[in-house]
DNA sequence: CAGTGCACATACATTACTGTACGGAACTCC
DNA sequence: GGAGTTCCGTACAGTAATGTATGTGCACTG
């Protein structure tokens, strides 16, 4: 087993490709592979010739598959809770953090394929592993709680913040499914994108 | 391989178990499978195991293993087109149409949990299976379809239905996505289905 | 320049699953 | 009561995946 390697020792240079590969790199052919056909399909020698290397590599890096997979999953989590605090409303304009907000749930998830699919693939795999269930659900409460305090800061009355937060948290996950379908329906995701808006603006006391 | 067998032959009273099985019952139990681990758990021999016998009886109902997975998202298909068909608005009492059919896909979800579960299997399946796709998006556009004829039975304006509609599918979606990280959140639902229903009616020309 | 540990390769054992060939019991139908 | 069909069991082959034990080149260290 490794110690926690703190960085990489030192890559000659950057001559050709990675000499040494890290713990990170294994993650992030993972991320491909889960993205493609989910956990199940998450195999060792499926990594290993991706890249370029033999399965002796992995059973360095990873004590065993389930290492693997809790890894992923806990760094899917501290990535999820980083952007969430990269898109902390601060209030100043509500309306444009809102747009700000929807566009990461909605469009760019439609241009971000990789992290879209990544993203259902470990809500699948929720339904049958209490790890990951574990924090699907932490990420969906801290994401509602976001919600919630954007539609305080748009001067949503209180008893109402609640269900609207979670309404558009639905909606926006609804979508990011059924738009994985891989339709062009980019259009329909705006479009619920200003319903939403509407619905959330309309539903200040005027 | 068996011609389309009209149904079982004669089941000498109802004695015991079932002394020969028929497609059906495989797929019954195939449903069990997919809503426990998904479709790359459908293992044949699980099956076999389940229903008490080995696996040359599946190999004479079925062809091979993709005949299966085939003929049980066709058969999914079509029990959810003969479910959207049941629920058929009528347009004399929509207010109450409307509870019936966030019912059928919020509450009643929730207490389903086998038929939420292999919905949402086989949504997952459809990342990266054509087929599935294909009868996911017609199951999604016929419920849309559904949705838009209910808002205009509640005297929507036209140019409303479609968004309000696409709204009201990705929230029940989304909440049946989030929902199935088995949690007591069916007070939520509730929450959302109100709010659904208020959004909906007060998009209404007063 | 000998030694040590890192990062990977190689080889082996084991398990799980699919598909297929064939055999056999039970039922049907005349 | 015999033949044919239906439904399932048995046995075999083949593939793919994990995990483990061990060998090996290489950088770094003193």
């Amino acid at each position: 087993m490794p110690k926690t390697s703190a960085k990489a020792p030192s890559p000659s240079k950057a001559a050709t490709a990675k000499a040494q590969l890290t713990r990170d790199d294994w993650l992030d052919a993972a991320a491909g592979e889960v993205a493609a056909g989910g956990f199940s399909n998450l195999r060792v020698l499926t990594l290993a010739k991706r890249l370029g290397v033999t399965r002796g590599s992995f059973y360095w890096h990873f004590r065993d598959h389930e290492d693997l997979v809790v890894s992923f999953l806990d760094r899917w989590r501290d990535r999820r809770f980083v952007e969430l605090d990269y898109m902390r409303p601060k209030g100043e304009h509500p309306e444009q953090e809102l747009h700000q907000i929807l566009q990461l749930l909605l469009t760019d998830a439609a241009r971000n394929i990789r992290r879209l699919q990544v993203e259902l693939a470990v809500r699948d795999y929720a339904r049958r592993n209490e790890h990951a269930a574990h924090i699907v659900d932490e990420v969906d409460q801290a994401r509602v709680e976001q919600n919630k305090l954007l539609f305080r800061n748009l001067g949503v009355t209180e008893d109402q913040v609640d269900d609207l937060a979670t309404l558009m948290y639905m909606a926006t996950v609804g979508s990011q499914v059924v738009q994985a379908g891989r339709k062009g329906n980019e259009a329909a995701v705006e479009r619920i994108e200003q319903l939403v808006a509407r619905v959330a603006l309309g539903q200040r006391p005027d």
